[in-house]
DNA sequence: TGACAATGTAATTTACAGGATTACAATGTA
DNA sequence: TACATTGTAATCCTGTAAATTACATTGTCA
């Protein structure tokens, strides 16, 4: 089985959080929470089916409206990013590392 | 004076790192390390001099070549990232706080 | 001094992503 | 049935990463 931790897993979209954690514990809907973020509806459906990233200015804006921080949110963020980034490695045959001779230096 | 955490300092950003610390201990010009890289040396010239953050692919890139974990790049450039939403935040009047009842729940 | 290496810088192009707006379909519920 | 919510598509605007090319600047070294 699969830990959650698992590596090959991908990482929780920070979109995830929201749909399943967030809107349903307070009984919100996507246009309520999109009116006290003052962005609009569609940037939080999109962010809720995970067709976006979570920006750096909504991850200020949601953590003003549900006074977290916001690196919670970017953190999450940077996982799925990572992870893509990473899942893309294969294409990385021109990346040369250094010599260790040269980095112990 | 202004400590290295105060908050109102702008966190130092990654390319600030590659110019006085990773290039200077290892001997290597821009253009080695693009070439390591497998990225041009304009991606790497402009990182150094601040004109663009660091993204999830060149910190991974950037990890393969040092030998270093990508996380640690990105994390700083997420400190960047975040610090110049949060100098926005005056744009952001129209975000409305939950009523703290609403977040108790 | 002259040649070369490294770097800064500008211009251009391509590609992609976030975000707003508008409109319409689908779905569920009072 | 009427209404609210959500999914979805299309369009537009803006910003940014990255490549490529070209040229100017600077510093070092023979």
């Amino acid at each position: 089985m699969k830990s959650l931790r698992d590596p090959k897993r991908r990482p929780t979209h920070p979109g995830a959080v929201l749909r399943e954690d967030v809107l349903p514990a307070l009984g919100l809907t996507q246009g309520q929470l999109a009116t006290h973020m003052g962005v609009s509806r569609l940037t939080i459906s999109e962010l809720v089916r995970e067709k976006r990233g979570l920006s750096a200015e909504i991850a200020v804006r949601l953590a003003m409206v549900l006074r977290t921080s916001p690196e919670t949110w970017l953190r999450m963020q940077q996982a799925v990013d990572l992870w893509e980034a990473q899942q893309d490695a294969g294409k990385f045959k021109t990346v040369q590392p250094l010599a260790k001779a040269l980095l112990a230096a």
